[in-house]
DNA sequence: GGTGAAAGTCTAAGACC
DNA sequence: GGTCTTAGACTTTCACC
């Protein structure tokens, strides 16, 4: 990537809600030169979209967990990502390499909440969990240095 | 929280850049009455920022790895995230019950940066670390329902 | 890919209920 | 907390380079 584009993606992580004009004044470009690579970013799919950053607690889900799953039958087709997806306390699902096969990272209000997630992820996926439960989390979404 | 404050943070979180004048529409308040209410919800830290939701692929960071890190010496004072927290690669640092201190996320070009992040980590940190690898991410970032 | 200008839309602040 | 109003800022599109 074209090192404008980069600084232009390095801006929008940072402050999402920067104007044009700012973007376009930070990197030296026209307001409307700016508009067309931000619309170009988004149409190659760079920037997928944008969010407004939440603080957990406030909204009513202080305690995360990071839960790793595994089939109970590994010979089984893996459509576990599927069958969790309508799962709304899953805010991400990872595929990863290691003894499990999934990690998975879920907020929810209370312990008792967490355990009937845990009971329903079982279920609908199959699987056997493990469970590691986050008690503060110093910084997160952190903008990667693009 | 209140049933229209929620109504609006769940809004922003979906797209970080809606006007007012769409969240007034969609919430059937006025333009002003909403700019009010999400000025509020920002004083207040509910909403902490807006950021642009990047393909970490498109960037340049392709390998993600969760980092789980134990201090060598476990009876030394902990501050191992403020240690950790110049490290551009990690995107997030957890600290977690269970067998580790911490959970790092980190975000990488190639295998051989990992290494090199990992020896980083090691000796910045004073910490033993296992990683897991991410092969895919079937999502992440999701919406939590607020 | 870039610029600059015009029309339309949105933001932000103040007066009032 | 809410609405309405208004000035100014910002976005978006278009013709042109």
């Amino acid at each position: 990537m074209e090192e404008l584009d980069r600084q232009i993606v390095q801006l929008l992580v940072k402050d999402g809600r920067m104007s044009y004009t700012d973007l376009g004044k930070a990197t030296g470009l026209s307001t409307s030169a700016v508009h067309q690579r931000v619309r170009r970013l988004e149409q190659r799919g760079v920037i997928r979209g944008y969010a407004a950053v939440v603080d957990p607690d406030a909204v009513g889900l202080p305690m995360t967990a990071f839960i790793s799953v595994k089939p109970f039958d590994p010979s089984a087709p893996d459509d576990i990502a599927d069958r969790l997806a309508g799962v709304p306390e899953i805010e991400a699902c990872h595929s990863v390499a290691g003894d499990e096969n999934y990690i998975l990272k879920v907020r929810v209000a209370t312990p008792r909440q967490l355990e009937e997630l845990l009971a329903r992820v079982r279920s609908l996926a199959g699987v056997s969990t493990r469970t590691t439960v986050v008690l503060s989390t110093p910084y997160e979404a952190r903008p990667p240095r693009v």
